[in-house]
DNA sequence: ATTAATCTATTTGTCAAACCTTTTAATCTT
DNA sequence: AAGATTAAAAGGTTTGACAAATAGATTAAT
């Protein structure tokens, strides 16, 4: 679309008096770009204006006009290329990249002790458990063969702890990728990328990874013979195992400061 | 922090050679930043160095310092005040615009047909009977009487569709309110924000509300009787309703198509 | 004639130096 | 002591310029 048609701009400038200014020109700027493209104004791939325009559109100069870019470049809205065929286009939205911008908000959260580890030890539970049973009635050969995978890695005893925990986060993602629902691979990113490193980065030592694997290998099974509940319910066990885990590694510590 | 500590700087210049540059200056600026306040050099509400300062610690220029800042903005990692005890600060991460983040993106998912309706519905049906069982648990007096205001408010026939809608959001995030579980609050903002919405703009007419309304209400008192299977259990059933209607109003609308 | 190298125009990326607006706090006045 | 004034500090915005990248046209060499 040529946006110059019914794009209307009327950013309040402040000049005006009363008027309660949500922010700077670039702020309004890029709500106004951002709701275009929500509205579908302007649709997936679509060229905007070059700077120059849009600054004589909007009635801002070119630098007001770049940081709202920036704004809306950081929310993948949009991507902008140089050179003559280059310019600015509505990006096509990307539940991978807006799933890492979860994981990354949810692990500041985290670090931040915001987040309670048994409440985020229960939501783990009751959502993979979910996952659990749309996998157990919805997984390909290749969902499989992915779990499988992992699996068989996480059996070799040489793995470095650090490969392990990766390892882990594949096949929590494998799982909900065999599931083959987008919105519910949506939610869950925050719990791949961000809950699970922090739990795992809490209790793993050699001798308890063993019984991980058991139950990674058993939850495998139970999801390729279509027994959604059986592996919710290893699934919570695997997951009741880690609470205990995590509240001895916890005692440990805080005895370790008092005493 | 003072910053100037233990920040080093490093940016890849255009002038030199073979390095791969993953963007602009103000990406590369912004990620420094990130980086700091993820790994806890920069802590929640200190405070950064004023823009001309940090121009000078980055060796660029003022303009990108602030279309760095306007990256961090964006992702709610920082907020600008004016003034002499004003300046830029590290914002405490925040479960709210986080989700609201999470919103905007999935409704644009969903506007693209990216997100199929029939997974969506899944998806809602099976984190909702979740929602249902933990808040049948840990819900308080003021959850019970949340979720009841929401109830009675939509009895009222009188209620636009719209404001009915608007309750209807209001009475699920009651619903996860009343998990107490923040990590949980944070995976279902997506869908509250924008799978309800977008579920709900497609399907309500009047006669539909009721059935809805007592299905609400039959929740509410399961969760108020601490019965959280019978809970999830009549949240499934609404939502199994509410997927024939929506089977029923894409065919209908298919017909009108073709016809 | 075909191919490779070069030029050119366009567009984003960056910089520099101002000026404007808002906000706080110190100072002055009453 | 209380209120009004004012100066300084910081972000917000503008102007104007130049740098870098790149697609496409042009030109030179084979």
């Amino acid at each position: 679309m040529a946006l110059g048609s019914g794009l209307q701009t009327g950013l309040q400038t402040g000049l005006q008096t009363g008027e309660i200014v949500r922010d700077g020109l670039s702020r309004q700027v890029a709500d106004q770009l951002r709701a275009a493209i929500r509205d579908g104004q302007l649709k997936v791939d679509d060229r905007l204006p070059n700077e120059e325009d849009l600054a004589k559109h909007f009635g801002v100069s070119r630098p007001t006009i770049r940081e709202a870019l920036k704004i809306l470049a950081a929310q993948n809205l949009i991507r902008s290329r140089r050179g003559p065929a280059g310019g600015t286009f509505v990006s096509r939205p990307d539940p991978q990249g807006l799933g890492e911008a979860i994981a990354d908000a949810a692990t500041l959260l985290v670090g931040t002790g915001d987040i309670d580890v048994e409440e985020m030890l229960t939501a783990r539970a009751e959502t993979e458990a979910v996952c659990c049973r749309l996998a157990a009635a919805a997984r390909t050969e290749e969902d499989l063969a992915a779990l499988r995978a992992e699996v068989a890695l996480q059996r070799d005893e040489s793995l470095r702890d650090e490969d392990f925990c990766a390892s882990d986060v594949r096949f929590h993602r494998a799982l909900v990728q065999a599931t083959h629902n987008q919105p519910l691979k949506l939610m869950m990113y925050a719990v791949i990328e961000s809950f699970i490193p922090v739990t795992n980065m809490l209790i793993y030592r050699e001798h308890e990874r063993r019984r991980s694997v058991d139950l990674h290998d058993q939850i495998t099974e139970a999801i390729a013979a279509g027994e959604g509940a059986r592996a919710a319910e290893l699934m919570g066990r695997h997951l009741e195992g880690m609470r205990d885990l995590l509240n001895a590694t916890l005692d440990r510590r805080a005895a370790g400061r008092t005493g």
